[in-house]
Order: C-alpha cells, then sequence, then structure tokens
DNA sequence: GACATCCATAACCACAGGTTATCGATACTG
DNA sequence: CAGTATCGATAACCTGTGGTTATGGATGTC
C-alpha cells in the first residue's frame, strides 16, 4: 500500500491541531477537501485514525502510533531529496541561492562575479523566497545557501555571515499624508496600520514592524503579505505603511510609493545563510569565500 | 515537495530493470503510464534520472542518489503502517493471519478454536495470500501471521514453526493419458510441462517443479499462476500438470482434475510463520503456542 | 533491407481531488 | 431559553491528473 507524503503532513496538521477547521486553513485547504484526505488516508491504512467529535478530532490508538511514526517518514523523505539535489548540483554544475526582496543589493553581482572566477564552469541560480517561510528551500535542500535579512525564524540552526548593514526608512503610499514630511519618527507613525509578514515568522515579522520601538503599543496589521509584489501594491493602496531597507528605494521605486527617512529604528542586517556543516568544502565553500571578501 | 510512494516504487523498479517497458510489465502499468510516471518524479525534483538511450534506461548521478535513499523511505513507511497496524490489532481484537491454498488443512480449525480458548473476546482474520508475494501481507505489516509451505522466499527473515508434513502428489486434467495409471514416478513426467509459480519466487518455485528431482532436465512451463482458482482452471485445461499436496485431493477435489500418487518427490510441509521477534507476547504468541500445541 | 526494440508522443477517457454551499448536532452566551 | 457560533459531514460541480491504446522515430540486428 503506498501512500502520498502530502496525506501524511495533512494528517500530522490535523493531529497537531485537533481541529479539521484549522488545520484546512494551514494548509490553505477547503475544509471538506481535508476531510475527504483524512478518510482516505483512514481506508488506505484500513484503521480509523480520529475520534470525531464536537470538540474536534482526537487521535485514535492507531492515530497515535501513525503519529508517532510519520515524523520519520518524512524525515527520511527529505533526506532522499537532499540527496538527489546534490548530486544533482554537482552534476549540472549549479549553485542555488535563494534571496529575499532585493539580495545584498549592490554586492549581489560581486559576489557571483568572484565565485565565478573561483569556479568557472559553474553557475548561480537565484531564486526568489518568500518571507513566508524564508528558509523552507534551505530544509528541504532545494537551495545551498540563501541571502537573508536578520534576524530570521530558526537562525541558530544554521550558519550566518553578515554581508552588509543599512539604515530602514518607512514606504507609504504616494498619497499618504506623511508623505509631506522629508523625515519621521516612530512616534509619528504609532497609530498607522503597518503591512506585515505572516505571524509564523515571529522575530522577522516582529522586526520589521518596530515592535521594539513602539514602547509596548499594540500595532495595528493593514495587511499580511509574503512577496514584494503584494507588499508594495499593498502600500500604494494605502493598506498601511511599512518598514523597509533603505535600498528599497533604489529597487523597489514606483511613482505611487514614496520613502522617508525614519529615525529611532535599528538598521537591517543582510547576511548569507547555510546549513551547518555544509560549507566545509566544495563549491558552497567558495561561494562563501566570495562572500565574505566583499562582506563590510 | 512531496511524492507518491507509488512513484519511488515504479522509480526503484525501472532502475532496476533499467528498461521502461519491462519495468511497465513488472508493475502491471502500459509503458506509457511508466513514463509519464518517471517524467513526474523528474521535474518534482528538478533533477534528471535517467539517461534515455536505445539500450533502456540507465541512472544519472541524481538517479544513483535517489535509488541509495529511497529504500529507507518506503522501509520507514512500512514501519509506520506496521505500527498502525498492530495498534489497530490491539483495538479491535482481531489476529489477522495469511494462508496459502487449503492452510493448515484440518489443523486450521482446531488451532484457531485453541486460541479462542485463550483469547476469548479476540478474533481471527484469515486471508488467503497468493503465491507470487506469499510473504507480502508480513512485511507490510497487513498480516501478523501466515500459514505457509516451506520453502518460501527470504525464509530465514522469519521465525518458522514447522506444523505438518503431507506427502505430495500429481495434479493433471481428468483426460489426460497418464491419468490412466494410478501411481507415477518422476521419470514418467520429464517431458510433460508443468503450471509453476511466478519466477520471483525462486525456491518455492523450484519446489513445487521439483526441480531436484529432475536431474538436472530442464523444466517445460505451460502457465504460471497466482492462485488456486487460475491454478486449477489451469490444470482442466490441460496447460500442463503440477505437483500439489496430499490434501488437495481433499480440499480442491473436481471431476475435471485427476490426483495421482507420485513417488520420488519430497513431501510438502506446513509451518506457521511470524516475524522475527514479534511472537514473545500478546496474542500472537498465544496463536503461536494454540499452533505449537498441535502441530505433529 | 526488413525487422525488432526501446522510449516519446498524441488523443482520449475516467475519476481523484479540489471547490462552494449547506446541513445537523452540539455547546456556549446574553 | 432562544440565538448564535463552531465543528465535521455531505452534495453538486469542475478541473487536471493519470491511466489507456495507437503510433512515431531512432537505432541496432539478422
Amino acid at each position: 500500500m503506498d501512500v502520498d507524503t502530502r496525506l501524511l503532513r495533512s494528517f500530522a496538521t490535523v493531529a497537531e491541531e485537533g481541529n479539521l477547521t484549522r488545520a484546512a486553513e494551514r494548509l490553505y485547504l477547503s475544509q471538506p477537501a481535508l476531510t475527504k484526505q483524512i478518510r482516505q488516508l483512514e481506508s488506505q491504512l484500513g484503521a480509523v485514525l480520529f475520534e470525531r467529535s464536537k470538540h474536534g478530532m482526537a487521535l485514535t490508538g492507531p492515530g497515535e502510533a501513525l503519529a508517532a511514526a510519520a515524523p520519520a517518514v518524512l524525515a527520511s523523505w527529505d533526506t532522499a531529496r537532499r540527496a538527489v539535489r546534490a548530486a544533482d548540483a554537482e552534476a549540472s554544475r549549479v549553485l542555488r541561492v535563494s534571496f529575499l526582496a532585493s539580495a545584498a543589493n549592490e554586492k549581489t553581482q560581486p559576489i557571483i562575479a568572484a565565485f565565478r572566477e573561483r569556479r568557472p564552469d559553474w553557475r548561480v541560480e537565484l531564486r526568489q523566497a518568500g518571507w513566508g517561510d524564508p528558509v523552507a528551500g534551505l530544509v528541504s535542500g532545494d537551495v545551498d545557501a540563501g541571502f537573508m535579512r536578520l534576524p530570521f525564524p530558526r537562525q541558530d540552526e544554521y550558519e550566518v555571515l553578515p554581508l552588509l548593514t543599512e539604515p530602514r526608512c518607512i514606504a507609504m503610499a504616494a498619497n499618504h499624508p506623511l508623505a509631506q514630511r522629508e523625515s519621521l519618527t516612530m512616534a509619528d507613525l504609532l497609530d498607522e496600520p503597518f503591512i506585515a509578514a505572516p505571524a509564523a515568522t515571529g522575530a522577522f515579522r516582529d522586526h520589521w514592524i518596530a515592535a521594539d520601538a513602539r514602547g509596548g503599543r499594540p500595532v495595528r496589521i493593514g495587511a499580511v503579505t509574503e512577496h514584494p509584489d503584494d507588499w508594495l501594491t499593498a502600500i500604494a493602496n494605502g493598506d498601511g505603511i511599512a518598514l523597509a531597507p533603505a535600498s528599497a528605494a533604489r529597487y523597489y521605486a514606483r511613482p505611487d510609493i514614496a520613502y522617508r527617512d525614519i529615525s529611532g529604528v535599528a538598521p537591517s542586517e543582510v547576511a548569507l545563510v547555510w546549513p551547518k556543516g555544509a560549507g566545509a568544502s566544495g563549491p558552497l565553500a567558495d561561494f562563501i569565500a566570495a562572500a565574505a571578501a566583499l562582506a563590510d
């Protein structure tokens, strides 16, 4: 009998959440679809995995057994994928690097150029990461390294090489009243709605709404976005304002968006990030060295 | 990224076979369907797994990596299934036992009755196994124990409790010329086609074509069957003759099939079989004890 | 030169698996 | 106690995945 690992992930989510509706949300599925998935898994296994009640879904004995065993299956699959990816990188001479928004700004190209000098037969493939789960690609092995903004979720599980620091500014719709002013402080913005990253990103989200500079005052969230495009649109729409690295004014200049200086918020730091242990040798080591040589 | 373990099994088969067409046959699929599966797996992983040529499919580097890692994934899934099955058996009080053809003949019912005395609240569920892969259910955990004929594939990976020994006879179409004779020897049968088990069963197949009693003479295979029904039909059809346990004359008596004594072939042995370590305690231990008490 | 072998492609079909809308049952809540 | 929110199941519907047969093109083989 076979399974789609997807069913296992769904199952794990339901087991954890104890509630179909909420699990469905987390999985970006409708609740009936998830109902079907769980029923399918149960019929494939020939065992009842959950006790349904008005209070939600509770694991049965067999359900507990699966909940205990499923992570090992998923982990072994992740391992397999990483192995394939590593072999593929070796064979096709491609180093995959994820980046967030403007990556390392003006340093991005020089770093890649420096790497190509060390490894002329290799290519670097950049792929954009959403800020919903910026390290996703690193976990799964889809990507060898990433240009990240600090802090990011589960940062201590990775090696981090800081590259540059830049001040942050504030982005808002061009017709926003505050856009009249040349420069602002956090005090001016305490009542404004902010465009934020998904709640799951924890410290990352907090950093970009400057939670520490609000003196405990709660934030109004005007919209939640995952990618630069949604983010820009939301700002231009007037859904809220947002903190941004100063370089955004160069890389994301638009007539309907104004960027203004702001005082009293910590700067933003860009780093190169890779899984612990992976950077010891091979092309990734050269990429890291190239980046280190160009770091501030 | 997710996979269906099915794709992994297909992949493993192609890798092993080195040939799409033959792998498709083994998987009971059309060749284009298998082509699609492999392409899908490749696109999901973003890596080329095979080098296609006129000589077949050869693994690439990433392909080798996956071939090395896939068995672990499949094994962990099998483990998970066994865990679920065990918990389910515990919860629903069902012991599942597979059997081959006539199981343990007249001992089957007494063994089950003796088990029920020890575990009155448990049920025994018997399910027929094909001889294509008689231990399949044990590997996957679908079944807790099985009544088997010795020898069977990978026999040393299981615990084996011999239950009874019976002579073998020869089965043939009722209108077969040799059916006139009361008793036969292997020498009479050397030119006859035999009905055999699938080639993958190795020693099991050899045992039932009495490969060791032919003095090295090759066998003609009249048909390959997996189940008693096909087997009986093939014999009645005149596709060939077949060795059978003597009890077949009782359990599979048909007007169009004749069973005759044969000398010079080893007897057949029936045993109870279960995964190593599983019989130490719990209901399976009681079932084993019940069987042991009734063994010859 | 005819043929066999092997993988890819095309055209087609069924159904798995998703969606929205709705239901029935239960537990909070004012 | 009525009204409402919550939870999972069900129905009706639609699309895309994944199967099938038939066929093609390339390359060895007798």
